[in-house]
DNA sequence: AATTTTATTAATCAAACGATTAAATATTTT
DNA sequence: AAAATATTTAATCGTTTGATTAATAAAATT
């Protein structure tokens, strides 16, 4: 075997990734530095080169889960064929609250990840392009012959759904607390399909 | 004179803090160099810190900067007392295009600095804050007796507006190119209103 | 049991980076 | 014009940071 691992004891492995997981989206990429990573983990500054190569490399692991997870969320609900325009919108409202509640700060992360180095990470938003614009999702809102674009919509349903928590360590600051915000949050599961709806005519 | 400077030439200061802003607004804090910044206005390393000091206290001008330019685009509408509340409506939307469009990455420069080091910029944030929810808008809402609180369709506005250049490095690609993009946005000043008056019923 | 491979540690390297210093030049004040 | 002050430069200092190395411990293989 190339290397002893991966058979039970992802122990060491996965505890250097737990902790970059952690580390760098609370900081960023730049403002991480391997010695944070490794204390967090417990582990000797080494054997995050010995086990990852690189910082960079790392991070890349990331950064790759990241945006996986943050397609993964909407992609196969757009792409579902036996549910109707309406149960979608509903669908993705639902399922991205209820992802971004378990991980704030997952958009902003990839977002501003993305922006810093849009060369290195282009390629990971375009492999996944076509399964969002020619998806179920996109022909059902064409038949709609609405009078807009349909991306308008799209960005309207992203903007309303993502956004709160984008702006969340303003926004929450401006509704009161943490804790009231968090209940407003929710309340938008059921508003944004609602509002989306309205739009379709 | 305490500093024989700021009467004419602010040259040198200027030039610096015209690239400060740039570097620090491309690349986030951590990842700006005072090299680079330096390189951008053609100036010796040395004359940053002679005339700001540090890199921190150079940030904390720019930053200053770009929060007040995001802020100062709403809270005089937000506060005009002469105007209906579908005026301000139709003004946020246009004024926060317009702005945004002549700078793209100003929201996700300003929420994902705020992201990184809360604490430190939690003031900054604190001291706009009244300025907006005790606004004329808000009052204006709350007298419409909607079945939902104001700040959804606070949130729903922003959302809506600011999301399209948060998003742009992913959403751009997904609508095409960047100038279809664009065009969309442009679209955006006259529909946002409109969805966002369906709201108010 | 001996040997080879894998895992872990402490120490350290080299480059990058923010900052400072001392000297030189320019500008202002007297 | 001389003196004082402000501006600019080149060189360099001290830390931080990503990465490596050499030695050791543990595990797997023979």
């Amino acid at each position: 075997m190339a290397k002893g691992k991966k058979d039970l004891d992802l122990s060491t492995e996965e505890k250097i990734m737990e902790a970059a997981r952690k580390v760098f989206t609370e900081k960023g990429y730049a403002a991480a530095r391997t010695r944070d990573i490794a204390e967090e983990s417990g582990i000797n500054l080494a054997l995050l080169n010995y086990y990852f190569r690189s910082k960079e490399k790392l991070f890349e692991l990331v950064m790759l889960e990241r945006v996986n997870k943050l397609f993964g969320a909407i992609i196969p609900i757009l792409n579902d064929e036996s549910s109707t325009l309406e149960e979608k919108i509903e669908g993705i409202a639902g399922s991205y609250i209820d992802l971004l509640t378990e991980h704030p700060d997952l958009p902003i992360f990839v977002l501003s990840e993305i922006r810093n180095r849009p060369e290195k990470f282009a390629a990971l938003v375009n492999a996944r392009d076509h399964r969002v614009t020619k998806s179920v999702f996109m022909k059902q809102l064409i038949e709609r012959k609405l009078s807009v674009s349909p991306f308008h919509i799209l960005i309207n349903l992203l903007g309303m759904t993502v956004f709160p928590f984008v702006g969340k360590p303003v926004l929450s600051k401006l509704v009161g607390n943490e804790a009231e915000f968090d209940a407003l949050i929710k309340q938008r599961k059921e508003l944004i399909p609602m509002w989306i709806k309205m739009m379709l005519n």
